[in-house]
DNA sequence: ACACCAATACTCCTAAAGTATTAGTGACCT
DNA sequence: AGGTCACTAATACTTTAGGAGTATTGGTGT
């Protein structure tokens, strides 16, 4: 069993590792902190299953678990979250994940999920099944109808890079200082997200983040 | 060493048991899963540390910190947190906590930690002791800490009128030709709200207003 | 009758946001 | 080698947001 974990927190690696190895006694375990190093070890190595904490530092895990279903499609992935927030499951879902694991939950239910998923079925809590249907925009639903994939697709990544940072409340100043240019460059990407994704004002740049899960919650 | 083990994941607890019985031949460990739990656990017994998993929205975990803290000073609480949020970190400290732990960093940080405080040191990280100084900076990208009672009861009916119509993206234009007021008096209810929730921006109210579900409800 | 306060509306003012255009650079492509 | 594109930055401009102050109305409670 090759397994691939990513995750930021070293305590949940070694807890994830240890039940898997009670479980497997043949077992090639490669853990993996963050996107990047996670990537680049699937370009090098075949993996059996990954096991994808869902909230992962410097870059949004969605665009992350996009990027790694793309590169490998036939990859497994099982997503770990903290939270029981159905749009996130669904999203995960929709990128590719073939399996969704609450940490609240009892550990064995990561077993079961890399269970189902290695023989070719997808492992959801009850919770999803029940509500996919129904969660058909009950919104308010004043902004224009954008999912994650396009969003990711018509923005470069300087630009996703802008809007994370203006639906965190940033202005332009703050953002500029940071990012190190200057205002001027910095409205203009603000600019080109609004074009991009017809929206009238960086507050909705921020819902909309917001509701695409976009935003690093730390 | 008897310790008491308070995390809603399992994976997180049974990951910190493990370290501990490889650290301790002789432990008496105590798990909860929540906070009520938690302190009528140190009601019946006594430990020597505790370990507190900071889950950080909502704010439920400051609170049971501080009554933890106040119900049993003498013991010494080690605070794990998924951030390494320096706010989050003050607070606990000021509420009474003897230490901080990042998931993030290595595991033997924590037996560290609780090395500490038995016999009676506060363990922080370095970040910490650095950022303290400099003060609570005012341009980060954090919302101040507002649940919703508060912000029901701070704020006026026609405040939260605005606040909703504010966090659906809407200008000041829009809400004063939707609501027939003038553009004056919208904007004299925006500055009641940011200054009544101490935001800088209407940005800021968007996500408050989606973070605490105020958005749904007309 | 009085004090209080939310809501409304106004003016004056500054800062921030956003549009439009031009232009230099480097990377990538085929 | 020429073309496209992302990123950067500047100038110049309009619109929107937000602060500070004043004032009127209408309701509330004491």
């Amino acid at each position: 069993m090759r397994v691939l974990i990513v995750d930021d927190h070293q305590l949940i690696r070694a807890a994830l590792r240890d039940l898997l190895h009670r479980q497997y006694s043949i077992l090639d375990c490669v853990e993996a902190s963050s996107g990047e190093t996670a990537l680049s070890a699937v370009k090098q190595k075949e993996f059996d299953v990954a096991i994808v904490d869902l909230f992962i530092p410097g870059e949004t895990a969605f665009v992350f678990l996009q990027k790694l279903c793309k590169q490998r499609p036939s990859l497994p992935v099982v997503v770990l979250s903290a939270t029981d927030n159905q749009q996130h499951m669904q999203q995960c879902i929709d990128l590719g994940a073939k399996a969704f694991v609450n940490k609240g939950e009892a550990m064995e239910k990561v077993i079961d999920a890399i269970e189902k998923v290695i023989i070719g079925d997808v492992f959801l809590p009850s919770a999803l099944s029940k509500k996919v249907e129904t969660s058909i925009s009950p919104e308010s639903g004043e902004l224009p109808d954008l999912n994650l994939e396009i969003v990711l697709k018509v923005l470069t990544d300087r630009q996703l890079d802008i809007l994370r940072m203006i639906a965190q409340g940033k202005s332009n100043k703050v953002i500029a200082r940071e990012k190190e240019l200057s205002d001027n460059t910095v409205k203009v990407h603000v600019s080109a997200i609004l074009r991009a994704l017809d929206l009238k004002n960086r507050t909705q740049i921020g819902l909309l983040a917001q509701k695409l899960g976009l935003i690093n919650f730390n």
